[in-house]
Parts: structure tokens; sequence; C-alpha cells
RNA sequence: UGGGAUAUCGCCAAGCGGUAAGGCACCGGGUUUUGAUCUCGGCAUCCCCAGGUUCGAAUCCUGGUAUCCCAGCCA
């Protein structure tokens, strides 16, 4: 764990009422849940949630339940509950006990349902959708009964056991709770409690072909996993009062001390779409090469990308919580996964455009062996051997045959510092039909290795290279966001916002201590930013390096 | 006059009647064989607006304004 983790616990009005409520002796103990739908994978969002959980379940001995809202067979995928427990623990947290599934609760939800008829507090209705919507009303004018509210117990006991039987279509009838038609809360206008859908159930295959609503379901399942704080996002807060009302009228559910619901702001972040449906759409249509694609901001594309969870953690963390609608700024981001890498990835030199130096007056056959350390500011991270001889490769851009003195690289005529190695003096070019530098000539120092020019010659300027015979060749995949709009979730269309460059493949080579790059493992390329090992498609015989973040650059 | 929420620095966010924390970003100085890191310093006389209560208000009251959410047999 990063010593992120081991600062004082964060403060919110969430973690307030609880602190009362243990004060007051109201609660003992805290129970949380992380509820996901198995509908798509868990994205930078859900980490919010995930941190709130299972941070407070942790800070406050408590626990945290993992329960799939799983009301909804027809969306939903069993592919997406393994990888959302993949996920969970891959961001540091272990949910208690079993896993939890809404659909554990069914018989039990449609014993609650049978309860609330026999209360007189339910009813099957046959108005069809369209029908339903126009006696909902609007926002502003009440909606008017249904003509089958009133119908007897008796017959909707019968009527209801003819759904469970499936004895009705789909749309043709559904289990309303009667509340308020006229209630300025819509979703308290007799809402849908059951409905009938003949769909095979990932859990309970074809057991049921009625599901219960989220609405009725999600209380009821707080309540029965005895979860104390009951915490979701803001727009959930009129369903509050239905939350509460399908549990002031269950008999079981009337301890004081039951299940509260608790609302905070969902996370939005600067050029990314945070909504499953939109993320599916972009796997749909190959717009990404899944859900997974390193630019996704799925927590399996974050881990791809090379973030880390520590990382997520720590934003989470500081991003907060509250009710306030936010939009966070990717430099937040781009701060915790910086400030983690910096102090713990080992550094490495790789030439992503490479361009190819011939040092003139180094012997020719020779290769000697540099000791550079791993870590500019940490010796304890040991050191790594580094081939140099005649012929080394730089990048491109850090060769001008002209420039001010505000460019700190290597300039015709002029002289730069070799990353862990000598002073080199660039003497002349060879280019292309084209004009392309193909290959610059140079001399070099020799009392430089480790140390100033003896004769007090300043040089300003360090480059990082590689040395050419045992380079190793690698693919760098340069990702940026994926659109070009602050807010993509409100463009008229998601095509046009997509940056067309939000994938830029090269092809260069790194120093062969990178050879056996463990997937995943993090490396900071000096002078270039983070890149780690894709956890997919990087070997030995093809090494492919997934840019985490660039580093900080100042320069104008 | 449908209802439910929210308004504190460019972006987040503490603050809960005693005189505006912190982070990110940004701007300067120093160190540096990464234009990185590190380090030092700067960055809201003011808390959506207008009144009021009070010795004292971002915090209480009144009235406005702005923004978000709700009319799926989705969650």
């Amino acid at each position: 764990m990063s010593q992120v983790d081991t600062e004082v616990r964060p403060s919110n009005f969430i973690r307030n009422i609880i602190d009362e409520d243990l004060e007051t002796g109201k609660h003992t103990k805290v129970h949380t849940r992380f509820p996901p739908e198995p509908n798509g994978f868990l994205h930078i969002g859900h980490a919010k949630s995930i941190c709130l959980n299972f941070g407070i379940a942790q800070d406050y001995q408590g626990q945290c339940n993992l329960r799939f809202d799983d009301t909804n067979p027809e969306k939903e995928d069993i592919d997406y509950v393994h990888s959302i427990q993949e996920d969970v623990q891959w961001l540091g947290f272990q949910w208690a006990g079993e896993i939890c599934y809404s659909s554990n609760y069914f018989d039990k939800l449609h014993q609650y349902a049978v309860e609330l008829i026999n209360k007189n507090l339910a009813y099957v209705c046959f108005l069809n959708s369209e029908e339903t919507r126009e006696y909902r009303g609007t926002l502003k004018v009440p909606g008017k009964n249904s003509p089958y509210r009133d119908s007897s117990v008796v017959d909707n006991l019968a009527l209801f056991e003819r759904m469970r039987l499936g004895e009705f279509k789909e749309g043709e009838c559904a289990l309303r709770a009667k509340i308020d038609m006229a209630s300025p809360f819509m979703c308290m206008r007799d809402p849908i409690i059951y409905r009938v859908r003949f769909a095979h159930h990932h859990q309970t295959g074809d057991k049921w072909c009625i599901y219960p609503m989220y609405d009725f379901t999600h209380c009821i399942s707080d309540a029965i996993e005895n979860i104390t704080h009951s915490l979701c996002t803001l727009e959930f807060q009129d369903n509050r009062r239905l939350y509460d009302w399908v549990l002031d009228h269950l008999d079981d559910f009337q301890a004081d001390n039951r299940t509260r619901q608790y609302e905070f702001s969902r996370l939005n972040l600067e050029y990314t779409l945070m909504s499953k449906r939109k993320l599916n759409d972009l796997v749909v249509n190959n717009v990404v090469t899944g859900w997974d694609d390193a630019r996704m901001p799925t927590i399996a594309g974050l881990r791809r990308r090379g973030y880390t969870a520590a990382s997520i953690r720590e934003f989470c963390k500081r991003i907060g919580v509250t009710k306030q609608e936010n939009m966070i700024e990717v430099a937040m981001l781009d701060a915790c996964i910086r400030e983690e890498l910096n102090e713990h990835a080992p550094r490495a030199m790789a030439v992503i455009n490479p361009v190819k130096i011939i040092i003139e007056n180094y012997p020719e056959a020779k290769i000697e062996e540099i000791m550079a350390p791993v870590h500019p500011n940490i010796e304890e991270m040991g050191k790594r051997p580094l081939a140099f001889s005649r012929e080394i490769f730089i990048d491109a851009d850090d060769f001008r045959e002209e420039a001010n003195k505000k460019y700190k690289r290597l300039v015709q005529g002029k002289e730069v510092r070799l990353r862990n190695a000598y002073v080199i003096k660039s003497e002349r070019c060879d280019k292309d039909y084209e004009g392309n530098i193909t290959t610059i000539y140079c001399t070099y120092d020799d009392e430089t290795l480790g140390k100033n020019p003896s004769d007090g010659r300043k040089v300003k300027g360090v480059i990082h290279w590689v040395e050419a015979s045992t380079a190793k060749n690698a693919e760098f995949r340069l990702f940026d966001r994926l659109f070009t709009d602050v807010n993509p979730a409100a463009a008229d269309s998601i095509e046009d916002v997509l940056n067309p460059n939000s994938l830029v493949i090269k092809q260069g080579v790194v120093e062969a201590n990178l050879m056996h790059a463990k997937a995943e493992k993090t490396y900071q390329f000096e002078r270039e930013g983070y890149f780690c090992a894709d956890n997919k498609d990087s070997s030995c015989d093809h090494l492919v390096f997934n840019l985490t973040v660039p580093l900080r650059d100042t320069f104008a």
C-alpha cells in the first residue's frame, strides 16, 4: 500500500451522520453496501462509490457487502458479475461474507408484494405502458386513478398469482403500489413494483417470469442485509420517499434504526463519459477495442493504462463526497498517478522517434557498460547497466540544426549531455531526399562521464538515448483523451466530439533492461512520461508500452 | 407558487455564530546529468444577490436569482 493510504481519514457529511448515529447509539456498528447492476464494467465513477462504501466500513470497523442489483435480467450478463468482482478486489477491497444478489431475495420479495396486496396497498393494473403514462399526469398536473385501483384484495391476489404463473403477456399488466396519484413526487404516483418478463436470469434461470422493480427491491434488500447507511447518488433523492414508504408498510421492517438512504453527487470527470450505456456504445461500435481499452474510464481500462489502485483511491479521497454537482479536472487524476509513480516507478530510457547518432571519435568495436541509478532520488533502488557505444539513438525532437538559446537540447555545432553518460557535440548530419534527418555525426568528450568538463564549459541540456546494437524494439501507444469536448455526455452526437488522435502508435526502441518488462509494470521513461507494459499485447518478442501519463511539462 | 436538491478561489473542498483549512491548477525564487522531482514564496477583506437579527454572520431569518434531478413496465 502506498503511504497515501495511511494519512488522515476523509471527512464528509456522510461520515458526520455516521458519527452522530454512533454517538446517539442509534447504531452500534455500520454496515454499507456497494450495489452495482451487472450490466457493464465498473468505471471511475463507481470507484468513488466503492471507496466511499468500503472505506467507511474499513474506518469504522464495519462491513460492506457487494450486492448485485440484478432485477432486470434482459440487460444483465454473468460476464459483468465476474468483471465487477475482479475490479473491486483489484481496487483493494474485500466484501463481507458471500456475494449478495437481489435475486437471492426473489422469494421474499414476492411474499412482501403479497403482503402489500393483502393490506390493500398494491393492485394488478391492466393499463398498458402508454395509458399508464397518461394516467400519471405531468410534473404540474396530478395524475388520475387507474380503473383497476379498486379491485378487491382477493382478485388482486389471484391476478398476481396468475402473473407469476405466466398467464399474462409482457406488458399486459403490472403490480402497482397504491400510494397517491396526486403526489408531487412522480415516483409516488402508484409506481409499478412488479412487471412480467419472460427472460432467462443469470442467477435464477427460468424460475421467474415476474421481476421486481428497483424501488421495491433495493430498500428491502438493504433491510434484509441489515444495511445501516444506504448510500446512492443524487438522482435518487425523490426515490427516497418510495424507499421509506415500502419499508414503512412491511411488518418486518419496523425497527426505528432500520436502513436509511443518503445521497451524494456522482463523479463527473472532464472529457469523459460516465454512463455505462454510452460506454457500451463505444465498445459495440468499435470506437475502442473493448471495455478494457486503455482510453476507457473503466477500472479495467485505467488499470491497463497503468493507473494503480492506490492512485485511484487517492483520487477518490481528494475529490471528496458532497451533494454538489461537480466536474473534476483531469489534472486532479493526473496529479494522483504522477505523485505515486514519481516515487515508485523505476527510471528507464526509451526513444520514441529514433534517429541515429554516430560518435566518430568513439572506438569502433567498443561497447562499454555504464551503471545508472534506477531512481535519481532513491539510492536504495539500486543501479542498472547501460550499454554505450559509437552508435546510439536519440529522439528526433531532441536535435535541431538551428535553435535559439531557449532550446536546451542538441543543436548543430553545440554540446549536450547524454543522460547518465558523456557530453557530445554534433558536427553535421545526413538527410534523405525529403529533408528528414537520418544520421547525426557527433564527437564526444571522454572525460565527461559522471563529471563536468574540466575546463569549466557549461553544458545546459540533457537528453536521453539508447545504444543501437543492444536496443530493443518497442511499440509505444500514446493515448490522449477520447473526446474533444469537456462534457461529451452533453454532445448531440458522440461522433462529433471524438478525438481522432486519441491513440497514436509509434515504433521505437528501449534500453535492453526492459526486455522482460512484466505486464502492468510501470516505468518512467525519462523526459517522456510514465509507461506500463500492456497487460494483453506485450511480450519479450514484441514489447508494447502504454503511455499512462506524460511528465509534467512547464516548458512553453 | 408542481416537487426534490445545490450555491465558499479557475477546478474540487473544509467551515456548523467569534472574525475564510487543505488539495489540484496557476505565477515567481532556489537546487538539479529528467525543461521531471524536490524546495521556498504568492494566490478569496471575502463566502450567489438583497435586506434583516446580533457586540459579532459564509454560518441564523426574510425575499430573490442561478444550476441540477423527477413524468422507464431502467437502475
